[in-house]
DNA sequence: CATGCGGTGATACTCAGTCTCACTAGCGAC
DNA sequence: GTCGCTAGTGAGACTGAGTATCACCGCATG
């Protein structure tokens, strides 16, 4: 048994600095985002929590994403998937075929946008930088396949 | 007046050239893309060509889009922008007040971009920097609310 | 001109997200 | 403890963007 007491505290303490009031549809979803690895669906969090109303699984969500509890990720064709954000700008690495997004940083790309940044015309509020890979999993998966259908072809 | 006819002529040779009946309606749409500065989404085309029906005017754009015509931009809410692609590899400065879509271009970020890509682990597919911004008009035009509101206040 | 089939438009549908509104429950006051 | 205010909730209607379906149309070819 994991001691989760101390995760619920956490939960009930974020949502009270949040100046909202903690109430059991609040703490389900914020539970289930704690628990979650990696990036997520609204949708998923919705399917996930059966006793959850729909608007109070976005609400909440919207709600994390504009406290900067969440930060929000766009796949290739706009969907949204949203993670735990760790306080430090980061960026994204999103897999095309699994659709997982995985963080990661780099100094020397922030300074370069940085430097840009000053090159633009107007005010600069933000930038991203999503790189659209196939992650080792999703490749394994593909080598495998291609393995299976060269013996097929030889075979 | 513009001589319009090589400009239609160039529209149908493309579509033939994509190896697709040219038609009409796909007419209208492609020369009422090729029309446009800058960016724009599928239903302000669909509102600006009543005569043609909206699962057409989607159907030429996602055509135009695949055959790398044009390129699609995310805005931050994740609604799509088109524009005309003009080969070069390029990023966007996205204006969050009216929505503008920009192209920039940077040898250096591609570089940088190029060499962090072979740190990933995974195959890297692509990637995609947005800068989201404030553009000079509405920069301009937020200057001089605040100088109206300013003097309303000092009045 | 005849013909076949790729393309079209009307419309129904899907999907993700928002809005509405009567009802519920958190939480401060007593 | 219980009262009452009101923020929050859930059901479901609605919206907006895009897709699927299908009978009909019209482009390209002979």
């Amino acid at each position: 048994m994991i001691a989760s007491g101390s995760v619920d505290d956490r939960v009930d303490d974020m949502l009270h600095r949040l100046g909202c009031r903690v109430t059991q549809p609040r703490r389900q979803v914020a539970r289930l985002i704690a628990s979650k690895r990696g990036a997520f669906s609204a949708e998923s969090i919705n399917e996930e929590l059966p006793g959850v109303g729909r608007a109070t699984v976005y609400r909440t969500i919207r709600l994390l994403a504009e406290a900067g509890v969440l930060c929000k990720a766009l796949l290739p064709d706009g969907s949204p998937r949203y993670s735990i954000d760790h306080s430090w700008h980061h960026h994204h690495l999103i897999c095309s075929s699994c659709e997982t997004v995985e963080e990661f940083r780099s100094v020397e790309l922030e300074r370069l946008l940085c430097e840009l940044g000053a090159e633009i015309p107007g005010r600069v509020l933000g930038h991203q930088v999503d790189f659209y890979v196939n992650c080792p999993d999703c490749l394994q998966d593909e080598g495998a396949d291609e393995a299976r259908s060269t013996a097929d072809n030889g075979g």
